[in-house]
DNA sequence: CTGTTAGCGCTTTCAT
DNA sequence: ATGAAAGCGCTAACAG
């Protein structure tokens, strides 16, 4: 089944027909439809109802050039799997589409060179904003915001040196309390499961803090496996496998990239004749839905992702109308303290 | 900490800037950067590194205003959570930004109203072509587009009769061929839990092929559970526990809408005392990652997400290329047959 | 309150 | 192989 020839298509209705059918100039239209002062209420509820029927769409982009801005906001992410970016962008979407905003979506995969390749393209689209996930970006992608004065949010990450505003947590503080919390608990041999560093960089920085917390709280290291570059349920599944399948004492806290990763590596626990807190600890990150629903509470960290993406849409919101809004905020991240992690008294070990 | 006053944004470059510093005209200038006949090779390299030195960007409302049309592909999902239509768009994305198109992305949260807005908004961009979920649209949105001339894809789901061209596959089948399956292991007390009918189109109609698999083998109805409007892992937790409280004689086997309204179903089920398959049966629905580290293997209906979206893709993009693809393309979606469901010998109950 | 003029930045068309 | 003129559809600025 091939598709049948489209009849030739319509030729797109412009101002000027929608001024001509309704007996005025193409600026009363103009003017009618953007609700701007200077027409009549009978002449303007006239233009509207003849335009609604000729199915007149303004041109986006005649309007973007005259204007020299669109109402088009560019987002980055990394990607769009496992939940965690769809909810700050869940939030975020809302509050820039309620005032009137349509959104780009980029994803990166961790790959600076593209995102830095995404803004040179989307600035060609004189967009009302640019949102980009963390705070590492390539010297160029910095000139180039910086130089054409696009407002721009970065998220997630946190830095006291943004391009422009910035919003988010700080990811190795988070390492670091939740680590703290672990290590006060009484575990020592702690472990990470996560992807391949130099990747994601949130990652590698609570890694950091948790290795910190350890050092200082008990003077230990903190072993790391690196899984698949994808951080699926699957990858925290082998991840762990090839953690208990490595030569010396076991570990007795693992800690997990995500929630997700977490839950994978406990089903790979399981497997292995091992249970959560009995015969080890585990630790995930960011408080996902599915937490909600296991049975043992899983200890972890929540991100504040809906808070997130709400205070970076109305700071960059402020931003765009010339409203100052604060330059850097950093979100508190609590500790979920739950029942995968207890106190050890054993510590031979 | 509030922002300083930003240094006054550059006036950006424009081609005629470029012209100036090369000594040439704008048109030479153009014709060089979009790689077409009627330069010089030593000119086209040196007006190449006077315009990657200026940093031009070439500004995409003017070449889409003059050419009619852009290089933006919208596309439009009901919601980006779930790792679902992630998923699909993951393979479609990748396709289309390899072929130099960039995607605004619209989430629609199963409302045909905004999705309606979004198509208005999106013709006045002069899109390349508009991709949609589902092939159930208001009569604007199929005049809209089919008047537009706009390449549309419509996926997920098939009809035989699309605006334009689509990918997906049969939901009724699916659930028919599910229910088939467990009906013929003797499963006589089936029930179903969802979201409310009439928002997801597609879960409407997978539970519409349940019941008629279950009517015609056993002649048995299919108790329905509305939960929570966004399916999460609690809401398969929440709908479960619903389910399980209601009178009469209790579900031998429990389908859900998707995977994860299972997971969280069969963590309700086993905090009852309950567990799959001993003691009643589970089904999920698209063969997600988690299906992969469970335990005990989940009956299942694997939908090809890859494979669509990569088809999707090809398809429009030969669409827009002005090849003629395969108007309406109905991928296959097997059965995951799992140890949650099992054959029933006692047919008492 | 309404209309006219000019031009946003680029590319198509037509000369040379 | 290169340039000049014209115009895509809209709106800011000015005139009336």
């Amino acid at each position: 089944m091939t598709s049948s020839p489209r009849p030739a298509p319509a030729p797109r209705v412009r101002i000027e027909d929608v001024a001509a059918a309704a007996g005025v100039s193409a600026m009363t239209v103009s003017r009618a439809l953007r609700g701007v002062d200077g027409v009549g209420p009978a002449r303007r509820a006239e233009i509207e109802r003849i335009a609604a029927a000729m199915n007149y769409v303004p041109n986006g982009n005649a309007r973007s050039l005259v204007a020299s801005h669109s109402t088009l906001v560019g987002i980055s992410v990394p990607n769009l799997m496992n939940d965690v970016f769809p909810e700050i962008l869940l939030a975020m979407r809302r509050t820039l589409t309620a005032a009137g905003f349509d959104t780009v979506i980029d994803t990166t995969e961790y790959d600076a060179a593209r995102e830095e390749a995404w803004v040179r393209r989307l600035i060609g689209w004189s967009p009302a904003a640019v949102v980009l996930t963390g705070v590492h970006h390539t010297p160029r992608v910095r000139q180039w915001l910086r130089a054409s004065g696009v407002p721009t949010l970065e998220f997630w990450d946190w830095t006291a040196d943004p391009i422009d505003i910035c919003v988010g947590i700080d990811h190795e503080a988070a390492g670091r309390t939740l680590g703290a919390h672990v290590c006060a608990l009484g575990y020592r041999r702690p472990a990470f499961v996560g992807v391949a560093q130099g990747h994601d960089l949130r990652a590698d920085a609570r890694l950091r803090g948790l290795r910190d917390s350890f050092r200082l709280g008990a003077g230990v290291p903190v072993a790391a496996v690196e899984t698949a570059r994808d951080p699926s349920f699957s990858a925290g599944f082998q991840g762990t496998q090839a953690l208990l399948a490595q030569d010396g004492p076991r570990p007795d806290v693992v800690f997990y990239l995500s929630d997700h990763l977490a839950f994978g590596g406990m089903m790979a626990l399981q497997a292995a004749g091992l249970s959560a807190p009995e015969d080890i600890g585990v630790a995930g990150f960011n408080a996902l839905n599915i937490t909600t629903v296991l049975p043992t509470a899983l200890t972890t960290l929540r991100t504040p992702r809906h808070e997130m993406g709400l205070a970076g849409a109305r700071n960059i919101l402020a931003r765009i109308h010339g409203v100052a809004p604060p330059r850097a905020v950093c979100l508190p991240a609590p500790i979920v303290a739950g029942d995968t992690t207890r106190r050890q008294t054993d510590r031979s070990g």
